[in-house]
DNA sequence: CCCATTAATCGTAATATTGCAATTAATAAA
DNA sequence: TTTATTAATTGCAATATTACGATTAATGGG
């Protein structure tokens, strides 16, 4: 199928996901890093800085900025990049939520 | 192509998507937060809890199981569940490290 | 206007993921 | 030993992802 049937799941649930499948790229993660490295925009040295083509880099900006991750600017031909704050504070929230669970007496084998 | 170019990125990007990758999928962040839920490990009523079939729900847990986040063990003709809280509470170090990055002066858009 | 620069989009190939039916393996019960 | 129960494995179809060459906007400089 390919697909998963999210049809099943509680909206956290695919919210989370959702989330943690856009982290579930290497490429993704150091674009993310790259940008709060720099303290400040980034555009196109991106395709410098990871090895992968423009077209690459692009499709993997496009995701980032669809979950609200990242925003950018068009600053005459090339285009700023920078976190979203906000939004990655929301991000940050869901999925502590997930990951700091209780982990008192979880184990039995 | 379908497969990450790995190779480019640091240590630290691959295994941080490798632990998003896995949680990129609703089935494994609810079985996750069953087993958190149960308090006590848990068979195959996984299958029940989560509408998927048995060798969907298997293989989901197959992989959850490779990242350590899970352990398994046989009681009688049943597999009992659980979560590895050593290496969840690894896992949650090396995820915060990359959630919780300073978000001071990060915009410019 | 023409050209250079930059980034998005399109098209496509290779591979991965998801899901399940069918089967197999393993253990327990009778 | 036979049978039931449970979970892993296999095989396969449908779809998604990754990557990039080629092309197409879009803007700025001359």
């Amino acid at each position: 199928m390919g697909l998963a049937k999210t049809e099943i799941f509680t909206d956290k649930q695919n919210e989370i996901s959702q989330y943690a499948k856009v982290f579930g790229h290497p490429a993704r993660v150091a674009i993310l890093q790259y940008l709060f490295k720099l303290n400040a925009c980034v555009c196109g040295d991106l395709v410098d800085e990871i090895g992968l083509a423009q077209p690459t880099i692009s499709q993997h900006l496009k995701e980032l900025k669809h979950l609200g991750l990242i925003k950018g600017n068009v600053e005459g031909t090339s285009v700023c990049y920078c976190i979203d704050v906000g939004n990655w504070t929301k991000m940050k929230k869901v999925m502590s939520e997930f990951l700091d669970q209780d982990l008192d007496k979880k184990e039995c084998c």
